[in-house]
DNA sequence: CCTGTTATGTTGACAATGACAACATTATCC
DNA sequence: GGATAATGTTGTCATTGTCAACATAACAGG
């Protein structure tokens, strides 16, 4: 073989992680193997093995990632535009990257199985709840957070199964139709303006 | 062989998908294999191909008959309760059946490869936006529409992932508390009294 | 009836995959 | 510098989806 590198890739953990968060995004959950991303970063099919148990923990790793990146999104946009720009964001990201989206909510994976998982997805949860505690407060308000997480949570799913009939955007851009979705209600237990 | 039955099931087809239908709901969609439902049907490891043309077909046909189930489903709970128990109704088919649902908005099959299935599916959101018109309608009423499906949507996978800790049940039954989430928001373009 | 055509199942392959075991090469630390 | 652990490799296996070739049953027209 000339094509053999040192025997020691020195970096593979990330290399797979790129390997296969590219395998993701062009071909779907299904086609992405542990030997295909084995071969992409080239070494042996067995390799991943020494830094992933099995197939499931290299998702989990994928998924942990996407939730971390969902997380600085989110904080990113709360920063600028509020609320408003948070829930966009979400929908954003979820457009964006559909795969890995899916693959972060898409009950493939054990979540309990995954402790880094479990954590990095509570952290991004834990973040909207604050940024959504001043508008909605007392026990009435935490239902109403739910119900706010449910909507961005939702709309995007539906998106993303390009469920919702292109006659909804009514020529409108599709950011725009998104603003005007999340603006369409109202929490019943919303303290002082228009929330959303 | 002993347990060889006639050479022909004679009902083969709905036999499949009642096997491919346990098969999901008890070991998830990643151990549904078209040779295990072969055997469960006690048919040889290619029979299935007789009535469906690969694994992603058998697939579609679960999905298919998913959203039917789903449709009369909220039918029923509208004729009773009205737009609350179609939510609930809703909310209640995706926590019965979880991994049917997931298969039904996973992604994990080309809808448009599949027309019965995009049909199925179709109807069933017809159905929710037609009950949705009297109280919604024109264009804000729409998005408001859309908004509804969203949220319940949202809500349904939320619990299924089990990303709601329990804290926010805060002592209720978990329906009372979908109930609570639901009614947590009202719609801006709504017409009278309060909706949800 | 019985015969040929079609629907339905079966057996036998093949390549790809996840996983395990045994072995090889390099890093690291006393 | 030599033991020991970390990291990669080769070899192997059972399972799976799918294709091709064959077998059996249902059924239609004479």
């Amino acid at each position: 073989m000339s094509t053999s590198g040192p025997y020691h890739h020195g970096d593979l953990r990330p290399a797979l992680l790129r390997a296969a968060g590219q395998l993701l995004e062009k071909q779907g959950l299904a086609a992405l193997s542990l030997r295909e991303t084995a071969r992409r970063a080239g070494v042996s099919h067995n390799a991943p093995y020494r830094h992933f148990p099995d197939r499931g923990s290299l998702l989990a790793a994928l998924a942990t990632a996407g939730f971390a990146a969902l997380g600085t999104a989110m904080q990113e946009a709360a920063a600028h535009g509020g609320l408003r720009a948070m829930g966009e964001a979400y929908v954003r990201f979820a457009l964006e990257r559909p795969q890995r989206f899916r693959l972060m909510f898409g009950g493939a994976l054990p979540i309990a199985k995954h402790a880094a998982l479990r954590e990095s997805a509570t952290r991004v949860f834990e973040g909207l709840a604050q940024a959504l505690a001043p508008q909605l407060a007392g026990p009435a308000g935490r239902d109403a957070s739910i119900a706010a997480w449910a909507l961005v949570h939702g709309l995007s799913q539906l998106l993303l199964d390009e469920r919702i009939a292109s006659s909804a955007l009514r020529g409108r851009e599709r950011d725009e139709m998104v603003r005007a979705v999340l603006g369409s209600i109202r929490f019943a237990a919303a303290k002082p303006q228009t929330p959303a």
